[in-house]
RNA sequence: GGGCAAUUAGCGCAGCUGGUUCAGAGCAUCUGCCUUACAAGCAGAGGGUCGGGGGUUCGAAUCCCUCAUUGCCCACCA
């Protein structure tokens, strides 16, 4: 077989993929077998792919195939979110792009468009995933705005209204000017900014001439100024008690109220109130029975048509105008009017809708919410108790933090592109209230429309009110509960995530899993970190830091990118991303293939097995079961890079650079010798179990070696083998560590070797001070140490080149190389540093307390340092005479 | 302002309940090698007083206190 000397993953990765949908070979179904379930985070349905999802898709394909080679169902179910906010605001760019305004359209017509959309971006995320080589089942692929979802949401809705958990009320909610809509507290960022601090002068209207000072940042609205407050103890502001003050420029007089919500030292002391544009004033303005001013439009420009009269006519200029261009304007007018008393510059903070990233603003509104009390006591014990486990465990913290403090959950949006919710009022009287005061026992909730003449509210649910459900809606659990699905396939097992979305999403799907189906909806939460580029910031499109997963996947192929991504990405960690990691795992690909093409190039002869070999298949035997302990105990513990790590030191140098080396058949007069068959065998043993354990971490190589290794019956796949290894025996045990020993000699002389500059191909002999090395153990170091001989020796000849492996001496007889000054040096320096050893180690012996105190072992552990310090000295005292002769 | 985490080799990390798997592996670096699987390779080597300071202990990278730096989360000081 001629195979070249470089893999080349392209062809090979889509032929398996090809490969393993045709045979439906990620595809599961209920069986006796038991389950082993995986949600996929829904990304975006108009995403692309990144490095986080790279990240996050991978460690999830390596967790399933994982389990499904462990003999489980594994069900890795795909699908994406239609991600209401974000996917109306690309139509609406869109539609602007071809002249089109949203508001020029009926909501029919802009579903059109959205689905078309949606039809048209949708699922390209799911093709790259199988670019990747994740193993979802794709017949499984659900969209959260589907009929089975969207029902689903209907009917959580409508029941959760039942039970009084869901309500509708007029509240101060964060507005998004942009898309125009109301968002939950967790859709605001706060973002540190350089403002300004105007100190603004409000005229006393009962003592002409004297005015106090107001501190604000947001001098735009004063025009829905109703009040001052102040603390009441605060000295300095005692005189303005019961007074009236004159807003600058808007003319309104408002009284001086008192309220130990204001922080005394802080600013002057004097705290404009402003209901409509600030949760704490609008707090204050009921407390005190102020009116509220709205001046915004929804898009927050200045309007003025709810103010009285006459002052707006002292406002006329603003009116229509920008709120940032308005609090320019309004400063400088109070300048020129000599009302400012000062402006300093101040840091604070500013929240920012997530999506849209403009500034949010606090707007009183008509929205519905959910009730999260309820939901945070259900929630929050699992977690707690470790009924749910989350990986890395610190984020415990985090989410009781959050559902001790938490508040009610705004879940209407203003937008037409989502689950639109199941409300209806009645036209006639609907026409004479209005909305604000339609009365809410005249709502009707339900999942079909009422007969009659009822208009369905306009509102659009929060993307996240679906994707609570997911575990439960993708096996239909609600619908149709109990159903064969959700009972085999409920709670999930793994949920693999980003702490971003803990409260957006992983908490939510706790308090809907214990709600609707009264069981924990995953046992186990794997937090990923962040991707990061190798300078440790993140990646994003403006820095252009972000490589093109599928450029990369060309690059290095599909492995050598999982590989790279999960090699530094120890759970919760960031991971700093470089290209170099790629690199190493297409490296790895490489080193994998090559061993592959010596081991399918042998010849094989009935011939006897050498003691080498026998040695070498003895220990791999040991060496895999030993190594698959480890490996089982890692994955238990999600420590996946780091059982990576495990497997790529395995097949990299315990294989290739050990046992290959061990049992490879030499060469005589330039002509390859064939393998004996049982060696070969054992061979082609160890590498379907080494392809079995590398498999979840590198699919496509593995497979298509799997395949290769022998004769393979269509459909049949190494991802649905079985990897079952005992551990080693207390025999094996010792093999193993009497090869680890042969392997120090065999360094020891390779080392000699480099330093002395002899040549690989040259035979040398080894002399063992006072024993020699039996059987197999003596043929396996002969082999890779290239050695003709090994003897037993009295003591050290004066002309060898000597070390150490443990408390054994070993020397390399030299012919005149040797520089004895040099070695002695060497030597005394050695004597000198196991001199202050054995001196600490005495030291520890006679303290009485160390021998009565420290465990037995220990104190016997430092006897046996002790004497073999002692005994390195005296070997190393005789080479030193030896060589003084 | 509150809370959480981190700080160990040039880099990104592992070191669980204090004592031989305690100072580790990987990558990078340096020195030899194109040795008939692999130069995307082989062999060898160097490199850290475990952030600073204090304490507990017979014994501390590991436990406690404190300081410093960094990161994350939460919070209505206008």
């Amino acid at each position: 077989m001629a195979l070249a000397t470089k893999y080349s993953p392209n062809e090979v990765e889509s032929k398996w993929y090809q490969y393993w949908l045709e045979h439906k070979l990620f595809a599961s179904k209920p069986d006796g077998r038991e389950p082993y379930t995986v949600v996929i985070p829904p990304p975006n349905v108009t995403g692309v792919l990144h490095m986080g999802h790279v990240l996050n898709e991978t460690i999830q394909d390596i967790l399933v195939r994982h389990a499904r080679m462990e003999g489980k169902n594994a069900c890795w179910v795909p699908g994406t979110d239609h991600a209401s906010i974000a996917t109306e605001a690309k139509v609406i760019k869109r539609l602007k792009e071809q002249g089109i305004n949203k508001s020029d359209l009926t909501r029919e017509e802009f579903l059109k468009h959205a689905w078309a959309w949606t039809e048209e971006h949708g699922g390209i995320i799911l093709k790259q995933l199988r670019q990747l080589g994740c193993s979802c089942d794709w017949d499984r692929t659900a969209f959260t705005m589907d009929e089975e979802r969207s029902k689903a949401v209907i009917s959580v809705f409508c029941d959760l209204y039942r039970k009084g958990l869901i309500y509708r009320g007029l509240r101060m909610v964060n507005w998004d000017p942009e898309r125009q809509t109301a968002l939950s507290d967790e859709e605001v960022i706060y973002h540190d900014e350089h403002s300004k601090f105007y100190y603004m002068k409000y005229m006393v209207a009962e003592e002409p001439g004297k005015y106090a000072v107001v501190a604000t940042t947001r001098p735009e609205t004063i025009m829905g100024d109703v009040a001052v407050c102040i603390n009441p103890k605060e000295e300095k502001n005692q005189w303005l008690k019961g007074k009236h003050l004159i807003v600058p420029i808007v003319g309104r007089v408002v009284p001086v109220i008192e309220d130990r919500y204001v922080e005394i030292g802080f600013g002057t002391g004097c705290l404009k109130v402003t209901p409509a544009h600030d949760a704490n004033d609008y707090m204050l303005g009921q407390k005190y029975n102020l009116t509220t001013y709205d001046i915004f439009t929804p898009d927050a420009h200045i309007d003025l048509s709810g103010i009285e009269p006459e002052q707006q006519a002292n406002c006329r200029k603003y009116q229509g105008m920008d709120r940032f261009d308005c609090r320019k304007q309004i400063a400088e007018d109070l300048i020129e009017a000599g009302l400012m008393d000062h402006v300093e510059d101040y840091d604070n903070k500013v929240g920012y809708s997530e999506r849209t990233n403009v500034p949010i603003e606090p707007r009183l509104s008509l929205q519905w919410f959910i009730r999260m009390q309820h939901f945070a006591d259900i929630a929050l014990p699992p977690v707690m108790q470790d009924d749910i486990v989350f990986y890395p465990a610190k984020y415990k913290n985090t989410y009781r933090n959050w559902l001790e403090n938490i508040k009610d959950w705004c879940i209407s949006r203003q937008l037409w592109w989502g689950h639109r919710i199941p409300a209806y009022y009645d036209a006639d009287l609907l026409k004479e209230t209005g909305l604000e005061n339609y009365p809410n026992d005249k709502i009707i909730v339900s999942e079909t429309a009422p007969e009659g003449n009822y208009v369905q509210d306009e509102g659009a649910l929060d993307t996240w009110f679906s994707s609570w459900l997911w575990p439960i809606s993708l096996f239909n659990g609600i619908a149709e509960p109990n159903n064969e699905e959700i009972n085999y396939y409920y709670p999930t097992a793994d949920l693999v995530t980003g702490p971003d979305i803990i409260f957006f999403w992983v908490a939510r799907m706790i308090m809907a899993g214990y709600e609707y189906q009264g069981k924990m909806p995953f046992k186990h939460v794997y937090f990923t970190g962040i991707v990061r580029d190798k300078l440790g910031r993140k990646m994003s499109k403006s820095l252009g830091n972000s490589p093109d997963p599928l450029d990369l996947i060309a690059r290095y192929g599909a492995d050598g990118v999982r590989m790279g991504i999960l090699l530094s990405a120890p759970a919760g960690n960031d991971i700093l991303y470089d290209d170099a990691l790629c690199e190493q795992g297409r490296n790895f690909n490489n080193k994998i293939w090559n061993a592959f093409r010596l081991v399918k190039g042998w010849q094989v002869a009935d011939t006897e097995q050498t003691e080498a070999a026998e040695l070498a298949v003895a220990w791999f035997d040991a060496k895999l079961k030993e190594a698959n302990v480890e490996l089982s105990d890692l994955f238990s513990k999600y420590r996946l890079s780091e059982a990576l790590m495990v497997v790529y030191k395995l097949f990299w140098d315990e294989f290739s650079g050990w046992y290959l080396e061990m049992v490879k058949p030499a060469y005589v007069n330039g002509e390859a010798q064939p393998i004996d068959r049982t060696t070969y065998e054992a061979t082609l043993r160890f590498f379907d179990v080494l392809l079995k354990m590398l498999h979840p971490f590198i699919p496509f190589i593995t497979e298509e070696l799997w395949q290769a290794l022998e004769e393979r019956k269509p459909g049949e796949s190494i991802m649905r083998e079985n990897l079952k290894l005992d551990a080693p025996t207390e025999g094996e045990q010792a093999v193993l560590k009497n090869v680890e020993d042969i392997k120090l000699i065999v360094s020891g002389v390779r080392t000699v070797r480099a330093q002395k500059n002899i040549a690989p191909k040259e035979c040398l002999t080894l002399q063992v001070v006072g024993a020699n090395l039996n059987g197999t153990y003596r043929a396996a170091a002969m082999k890779m140490a290239n050695l003709e001989d090994i003897v037993e020796v009295k003591e050290k000849d004066s002309n060898a080149q000597t070390f150490l492996v443990g408390t054994r001496e070993y020397g390399i007889p030299m012919a005149g190389l040797i520089d004895a000054e040099a070695e002695i040096k060497k030597a005394e320096a050695e004597i000198e540093r196991l001199e202050g050893f054995k001196a600490g180690i005495g030291k520890k012996l006679q303290n009485e307390r160390f021998v009565q105190n420290a465990p037995a072992q220990v104190v016997e552990m430092e006897r046996k340092k002790f004497a073999d310090a002692e005994s390195k000295i005296q070997a190393l005292k005789e080479s030193i005479a030896a060589l003084k002769k």
